[in-house]
DNA sequence: CACCTATTTCGACAAGGATCGAAATACGGT
DNA sequence: ACCGTATTTCGATCCTTGTCGAAATAGGTG
């Protein structure tokens, strides 16, 4: 089920620092980051860190790739962009929401 | 700190229950829809509703408004929109993510 | 005021999450 | 083969969440 999937990848970043920690990635960029800057960025221990990273991964919200010793991390876009369509999606289903892309003002 | 808020509201709606809950409340629009309602419509003991209700409340997402006996339950559109705006803000803040397509980061 | 319906608060419980440090594993270099 | 750095897995602990049923509150009606 969709919104069950949706559900989980919301979950994943309704946490500040996994939020912290997939914006990083987010602006990262294709480039990614690895694993060992992200723990000096956020400042948590290892262990913390790959709990969190874990949890990302499995909703698909993040990859990795290995590169010798070091794994880099990145944003999966598409599936980003599905969940906020489906938020967006959710929005204007039925009534009352001027447009989510062309607002801005509110 | 904006991440913070922003943690909590997916926080809020990263869960089946509320994320349904908060869907149909976004679907019903600006009528809203009575807690009782709400609860037929889920199937889950009204005080697990009430809770849950709270916590969407608490985050902004969700406003009540009394009528008589009935409380009215709304989506708080410009809170969403602030939300999705967040993530989507996220996005294509330093890379590669084109708008809506392009590479697939897989 | 007594009563009825709608909703929340209370108290409890099982389950899951966040966090850490220590030990284990993965990979390349010597 | 051995060592060192990078990262994960393990084990433990504490706190939060989801859920329920029962009791309390809010608000209208006879």
């Amino acid at each position: 089920m969709k919104l069950e999937q949706a559900a989980k990848q919301l979950e994943a970043i309704g946490n500040p620092t996994r939020l912290k920690l997939y914006r990083t990635l987010v602006r990262a960029g294709e480039a990614g980051r690895p694993v060992g800057y992200l723990q000096d960025s956020l400042g948590i221990a290892a262990s913390t860190l790959s709990h969190h990273l874990h949890r990302l991964i499995l909703t698909g919200l993040v990859t990795q790739e290995r590169q010798a010793t070091t794994l880099i991390c990145r944003a999966n876009y598409p599936i980003m962009r599905d969940l906020i369509g489906f938020l967006a999606d959710e929005c204007c289903a039925d009534a009352a929401c001027g447009t989510v892309e062309s607002d801005a003002a509110a």
